[in-house]
DNA sequence: CGTGAAACCGTCGCCCC
DNA sequence: GGGGCGACGGTTTCACG
């Protein structure tokens, strides 16, 4: 596992950090119990290292008017490499497709979809989705309601992990 | 729709950060046109509003050493109202599942779930999971790989919408 | 919304272990 | 190797026009 290569205090900067990613240097240092100067450093080198891949502002999608999620499940008529890549791509050109994930199963991929209302969803789904060659099959499913949306991995697991390792 | 309620400059901000979090205030004047103290205004009052949910570093999970990632997807026994948020409730309470969404047709919810390896994840799936009262069924899906991965909305797809009703 | 000022912070060089 | 101290420049964040 990669995560050996950082010891107790980067874990810690990282989970601090995924919980609030505008937290001031100094206010990290301080919870993570260094000085400010070798804390920026962690950062940069976490940064650097890619185990930071970025920073977001989380925003509230129904609040902007986006109204309708929808999970698309797809399956492909051909799942050559070549085949598969290429609809990859063409789900990181779609904007409205915000994850494309490749599943084991009966179904090829999921992906999870954003849009303002049902309509432009379903000008998505029957121009763009049904539409792109090689997709032979596409089930889709509304979101009713959100209990929970937490973004990043749980380090609660991973510490207890460690712990038990140790 | 709420964000009626936002002028472009307020919807600049918001994609702004969420494309990077971690943007300096002035930088983000800058680029929306406005001079620093407004802008934080602006930001503050967005932060308030709760348009803005939070700030989160994106982790690398894998490198980090969460190499599953499942879906999975819950039939109950019971649709009532108390059942449905009680199950809601658990799934908030478990660190594996990252994302629990209510869906229409044959399946009740869909959750995501991050584990640092599959005997985690089995260990929750028969532990926790399949042991929850009321829950009737489960289908899990493993993740092969991951194509896109993008936090939040599209904004480009709502800066569309609201000119086309301009 | 912009200007100016004050406090704070990010950042660097240096020294220490 | 990594951590701490001090100082400079930039940033955040006021009060005010």
């Amino acid at each position: 596992m990669s995560a050996a290569r950082l010891d107790p205090i980067d874990r810690k900067i990282l989970a601090e950090l995924q919980a609030d990613g505008r937290m001031t240097n100094v206010e990290l240092a301080k919870r993570v119990g260094i000085s400010a100067p070798p804390c920026l450093r962690r950062v940069r080198t976490l940064e650097e290292a890619g185990y930071i891949k970025g920073y977001h502002a989380e925003v509230d999608s129904r609040e902007l008017g986006f109204e309708v999620q929808v999970y698309a499940m797809v399956g492909l008529q051909s799942q050559a490499e070549s085949d598969l890549s290429e609809f990859e791509a063409r789900c990181r050109d779609w904007p409205l497709v915000r994850e494309c994930n490749m599943l084991n199963g009966e179904v090829d991929f999921i992906l999870k979809c954003v849009a303002p209302d049902l309509s432009t969803f379903q000008t998505f789904l029957t121009g763009d989705l049904l539409k792109a060659p090689n997709v032979a099959s596409v089930k889709t499913s509304l979101v009713i309601r959100s209990a929970k949306d937490e973004p990043g991995v749980p380090f609660e697991v991973l510490e207890e992990r460690l712990s038990r390792m140790a």
